[in-house]
RNA sequence: GGACCGUUAGUCUAGUUGGCUAGGACGUCGCCUUCACACGGCGAAGAUCACCGGUUCAAAUCCGGUACGGUCCACCA
C-alpha cells in the first residue's frame, strides 16, 4: 500500500497508464495461446474524416468496455484496428482543398494526394482513440489502402468471380453526375425539395377529334426520352386508350399507351410518361414492359446526341427551361403546380442522382437475401429489435449490388480486356495486389484469340468491397492457416445508420465467400445528438468536439457519459452535466479510496489471487455482512448487465452503490470503529478493515472496464502488493458468490440504515450539525425480535450519530418519530 | 405510405420476466464548513408514468386503439 495524493490529476494519470499499458503489451492478442478461448471484436475500420468525433467516442467506449470485460473474464481478446481509407469523401475533399478536379491530373498523383490526406486524418483519429483509453491491439493496425489489404480485397473478388457471384452487366444504376460515378442505393440520400408539376398535352395518334391526354410530370426535360405513357387500366378516363399510340411532343415520336395497375389514379392526371430514365419507377416499367431505351444524358449529366435534338449538350436543368419554353410556345403546357417532392442526392456531394445505363460490375446479392434473414435471426443482437433493420433492408432491395465505381482512390478491379477480341481476363490469385491501369496481365497471349494487347479495367471497387471482408481479415485470412478459429467474429459493432451497409455487406460477402456468417452477435450504438436533442452539427451550434471534451474532462468521465447516457442502441445527446457528474464520481471514488488507504495502513490481508477465497479472521458486524451481501448482489447485476451489453445499467448501479450506500452510509458508520478501537474493540476494527478492503477492491474491478485509468491508479496504490496482478485490467473478474448473500442480514442492515437516516433527519429539522451530540435516544422497537436486531447495530448507531446514551426497548409507543411502515419509534433528547 | 423505437417531475432519464410507497441525475429551495471529499453531506418541494379501452387480486410494465415525437426505408410521375 502506497500513500495516495490528495487530488486526482486525470490528465497526468490517464496519459501515464495509456503508455504503461502499451509497454506492458497488455492488450495484445496471443496468436499462439492454445488454451484460452478467444473473443474477437470486428472493429469497424472508421473512415478517416478528420478529428475523432463524439460518435466514435460512443462506439469505441462500447466495445472497449466489452473488450476489457471479456479480458478480465479470461478470454484471449482480439481488438483490432484498421482504417477504411478509400472513398469519394476523401476525393472530394482533396479536390476542394487543392481547388482541382481529379481528372485534370495524372491518376497516381491524385491518389498520392488522397493518401497524404488520409494519413493526416488517421493521425488525428488515432490520437483521439489513444486518449480515450481504447484497449486496441495496435500490432494489428492496417489500412485498406495498403498493398496487403488490396491483395485481400482483390483476392476476395477473384474468388467470388470464380464462384459465379461477380458479373458485368448493363443495368441502370444510380449515377452522380458531379462525381461521374455509379453509386449504390445505400449511398443515395433523399431530400425534400420544392418542385413543379407540369401538365402537358400529349396528342393521340390517328385522332380525328384532336384528342389528347394530359400528362403531369415534374421532369419535362425527359420528354425527348419518353418511350411510353402508362395509365391504370381501371381508370375510366383512360382505360379505353390502352393499346393506342400517342405522340410525344417536341420530338413527335409515336409511343404506346400501356396499362399498369401500379399507377395512382389520384395523383396528377393519372397518366404517366415513361422516360429512360427519369426515376427508379421508369426502370421497373421499362423492364416489365420490355420498352426500348433512349439514352438521354451522358456521364456528366448533359443531353446526348442520341436523344437530344436541339437540346444536345445542355445540362438537365438548362434543358428543362428550354423544353418548358418550347412547350409553352407550342401551346401544349396547360398549367404548372408547385409540389413537394423528394429527390435522391449523392450522400457525399449532394448532387441530384440520375439513373444511367452503363456497363458495371455487380455482385449477385439478391439471391442471398433468404440466407441473410436466416442468419440475422440466428445471431444475438444488442438490442434485439435492431435485427429487423437488416432483414427489412435485405428483403427490400430491387437489384444486385453495383460494386464498380468510376473513381480513382479505391481498390482496382483486377481484370483486363483483350484489345482484339474483348475477352475478359481476370487476375490469378498470385498476381494480386495489382493495378490493371499500370500493369498488364501476367500472360503472353489472349486465351481466346491469341492477341498480345490488353486494356486494363478503368473502374475501381466500391469502398464497401474493402470494408466488407474485415471479419475474415481480422481472423487472419488468407495467410493464417487456422484463421477459422477466430471466425465468425464474436461481436460486430455497428451504428443504427450503417446496419444496411456494413452489417449487410459483411453478411453477403462472407456468406458468398465462405458459406459462413461473419459474426455471432451485433452490438448496436445509436447516434450522438447535440445537447438540445437534435442531430449534432456544426451549423446548429450544438457540436461538441471530442478531443476538447477528452482534454477537459478526461477519458474516464467521458466514457461514463458514453456508457451511461442512454440505453444501448438508442440515440443519446451529449450532455455536459453527464460528463461532469462522471467527473465528480471519479473524485468521490478517489477520495474514498485515499481515505480507505489511510485507514487500512496497518491492515495486512491474506495474499491471494482468488477473489472468493479470503475469509475474515474475526466476527463481522451486522453492517459488515450487510454491505458484503449487497456487494455480491451488485456483482451479479453488473456482470449480467455487461453480458447483455446494458452498459447504462452497470454504470448507474456501480455509481449509486458506491456513492450512496458505501460512502454515505457504510463508511460513515464504520469511522468510529476504525478511529477508536479502545472503545469498540480491536476485533471490530479489523472486521471493518477486512470489509472495506474487500468491497473497495470489488468496486474497482467492476468499474475497471468503464473507467480503466482511475481504477488502475487506485489498484496500483492499494492492491498491487496483495493481488499479484500487474494490472487490474487483467485481474480475474469476480465471480458472484451466492453464499455471501443473506437477505435477512440485508433487511436488518436496511433497518439500521433507516434509523440512522431518521435521526439525521431529526438533527436536520432541528437545524443542528450532523455531528452534534445527542444526550439520549430511546428506540421503541415494538417487539423483542426487532429490538434484538437493532441491538446488533448499537455500535454503528451510537458512533455515527454521536449518541451518548442509547436505549433500545421492545416496548410499544406512538410518541416520537416513526420509522416509516414499521412500529419502531424514536425519541431524542439533546 | 411501410417498418421500428419512443412518450415517466422544469429538463434528461432508470424501471428487461406485471407486486412501486415510481429510482436517479441536472436544476430549484432550506440546513450543515462534520477530523476522505463543499468537485462534499443532510433534507424539502416537484410525476393523475401521453390519452382511451381491455386482461388481472394487482398495470408505468401485458393487449388493442388514438394522438404526438424520433429514426430508417419506400415513394407520386
Amino acid at each position: 500500500m502506497s500513500s495516495m495524493p490528495k487530488d486526482y490529476k486525470f490528465t497526468e494519470i490517464e496519459q501515464k497508464w495509456q503508455s504503461k499499458w502499451e509497454e506492458m503489451k497488455l492488450y495484445h492478442y496471443d496468436w499462439n495461446d492454445p488454451i484460452r478461448e478467444s473473443f474477437s471484436i470486428d472493429t469497424p475500420p472508421p473512415y478517416p474524416s478528420g478529428e475523432l468525433h463524439m460518435g466514435n467516442v460512443l462506439n469505441w467506449t462500447y466495445f472497449d468496455i466489452v473488450a476489457r470485460f471479456k479480458r478480465m473474464q479470461g478470454y484471449n481478446v482480439l481488438f483490432p484496428q484498421g482504417w477504411d481509407c478509400h472513398g469519394l469523401g476523401i476525393e472530394i475533399q482533396v479536390e476542394k482543398t487543392n481547388n482541382i478536379r481529379k481528372r485534370d491530373l495524372p491518376s497516381d498523383q491524385f491518389r498520392n494526394m488522397c493518401m497524404a490526406l488520409v494519413e493526416k486524418y488517421i493521425g488525428m483519429m488515432k490520437e483521439g482513440l489513444l486518449k480515450l483509453g481504447s484497449s486496441i491491439d495496435w500490432t494489428t493496425e492496417y489500412r485498406t489502402m495498403d498493398p496487403n489489404y488490396w491483395r485481400c480485397t482483390q483476392l476476395s473478388f477473384i474468388q467470388l468471380y470464380k464462384k459465379g457471384y461477380m458479373y458485368q452487366g448493363t443495368h441502370p444504376v444510380n449515377w452522380c453526375p458531379r462525381d461521374e460515378t455509379a453509386i449504390a442505393d445505400a449511398e443515395v440520400d433523399h431530400v425534400k425539395k420544392e418542385g413543379a408539376l407540369q401538365y402537358i398535352k400529349f396528342p393521340l395518334s390517328n385522332s380525328v377529334a384532336d384528342e389528347y391526354l394530359l400528362i403531369a410530370t415534374s421532369r419535362p426535360e425527359f420528354i425527348p426520352a419518353c418511350v411510353a405513357v402508362k395509365v391504370n387500366p381501371k381508370d375510366e378516363r383512360y382505360g379505353k386508350f390502352v393499346g393506342r399510340k400517342i405522340v410525344v411532343p417536341i420530338v413527335n415520336r409515336e409511343v404506346p399507351i400501356i396499362a399498369d395497375e401500379a399507377v395512382d389514379m389520384t395523383f396528377g392526371t393519372g397518366a404517366v410518361q415513361i422516360c429512360t430514365y427519369g426515376d427508379k419507377d421508369d426502370v421497373k416499367t421499362v423492364i416489365k414492359h420490355k420498352l426500348p431505351v433512349i439514352r438521354l444524358i451522358n456521364e456528366n449529366g448533359r443531353i446526348t446526341d442520341e436523344a437530344g435534338g436541339k437540346y444536345v449538350g445542355l445540362y438537365l436543368n438548362q434543358a428543362r427551361t428550354a423544353v418548358v419554353a418550347d412547350l409553352t410556345q407550342a401551346g401544349l403546357l396547360e398549367k404548372t403546380e408547385k409540389i413537394q417532392q423528394e429527390v435522391g442526392v449523392c450522400d457525399r456531394c449532394k448532387t441530384t442522382v440520375e439513373i444511367l445505363e452503363r456497363k458495371q460490375w455487380f455482385m449477385k446479392t439478391m439471391k442471398l437475401s433468404t440466407a441473410v434473414e436466416k442468419n440475422a435471426n440466428e445471431i444475438s443482437w444488442y438490442p434485439d429489435y435492431m435485427k429487423n433493420r437488416l432483414i427489412d433492408w435485405a428483403n427490400s432491395l430491387d437489384w444486385d449490388w453495383v460494386i464498380s465505381r468510376q473513381r480513382l482512390f479505391a481498390t482496382p478491379i483486377p481484370v483486363w480486356y483483350c484489345k482484339d477480341c474483348g475477352e475478359l481476363v481476370v487476375a490469378e490469385p498470385e498476381w494480386v495486389p495489382i493495378d490493371p491501369k499500370l500493369e498488364g496481365p501476367r500472360i503472353d497471349v489472349c486465351p481466346k484469340c491469341g492477341g498480345h494487347d490488353f486494356i486494363g479495367e478503368q473502374d475501381v471497387m466500391d469502398t464497401w468491397m474493402d470494408s466488407s471482408i474485415t471479419c475474415a481479415v481480422h481472423a487472419g485470412w488468407p495467410d493464417r492457416s487456422n484463421w477459422t478459429r477466430l471466425f465468425p467474429a464474436s461481436m460486430h459493432p455497428s451504428g443504427t445508420d450503417i446496419i444496411r451497409t456494413w452489417a449487410y455487406y459483411l453478411m453477403v460477402r462472407h456468406l458468398a465467400l465462405f458459406d459462413m456468417r461473419p459474426f455471432n452477435s451485433v452490438l448496436i450504438n445509436g447516434m450522438v445528438l447535440g445537447a438540445d436533442g437534435r442531430k449534432m452539427s456544426k451549423s446548429l451550434k450544438n457540436y461538441a468536439a471530442a478531443p476538447e471534451a477528452l482534454a477537459k474532462n478526461g477519458a474516464d468521465a467521458v466514457r461514463q457519459w458514453a456508457a451511461g447516457g442512454g440505453a444501448t442502441g438508442s440515440d443519446i445527446p451529449y450532455r455536459i452535466q453527464d460528463v461532469e457528474y462522471g467527473k465528480r464520481f471519479l473524485n468521490k471514488l478517489w477520495n474514498a479510496s485515499a481515505f480507505a488507504s489511510k485507514l487500512l495502513e496497518d491492515y495486512t490481508p491474506q495474499t491471494t489471487t482468488n477473489t472468493n477465497d479470503d475469509t475474515a479472521a474475526v466476527e463481522l458486524q451486522l453492517l459488515d455482512k450487510w454491505i458484503i451481501s449487497k456487494t455480491e448482489n451488485l456483482t451479479k447485476k453488473v456482470t449480467d448487465s455487461f453480458e447483455k451489453c446494458q452498459f447504462n445499467i452497470a454504470v448507474e448501479d456501480i455509481r449509486n452503490f458506491t456513492w450512496h450506500i458505501v460512502c454515505d452510509y457504510y463508511l460513515e458508520a464504520i469511522k468510529d470503529r476504525l478511529y477508536r478501537p479502545e472503545i469498540h474493540g480491536k476485533e471490530n476494527r479489523i472486521a471493518a478493515q477486512y470489509t472495506l478492503h474487500k468491497i473497495l477492491y470489488r468496486i474497482l474491478q467492476l468499474f475497471a472496464p468503464i473507467a480503466p485509468h482511475l481504477t488502475e491508479e487506485i489498484y496500483q496504490h492499494m492492491y498491487l502488493n496483495t493481488k499479484n496482478y500487474k494490472s487490474i485490467q487483467i485481474s480475474k473478474w469476480p465471480k458472484f458468490n451466492p453464499d455471501l448473500i443473506n437477505e435477512e442480514t440485508e433487511k436488518q442492515g436496511d433497518l439500521i440504515i433507516t434509523i440512522l437516516g431518521e435521526i439525521r433527519n431529526d438533527k436536520a429539522q432541528k437545524k443542528l450539525p450532523l455531528n452534534a451530540p445527542i444526550k439520549n435516544v430511546i428506540i421503541y422497537a415494538g417487539n423483542t425480535e426487532t429490538a434484538t436486531i437493532i441491538q446488533k447495530g448499537t455500535t454503528d448507531l451510537t458512533s455515527t450519530l454521536k449518541i451518548e446514551n442509547l436505549k433500545i426497548t421492545p416496548d410499544k409507543t406512538t410518541q416520537g418519530r416513526q420509522i416509516p411502515s414499521t412500529d419502531v419509534y424514536i425519541q431524542t433528547e439533546y
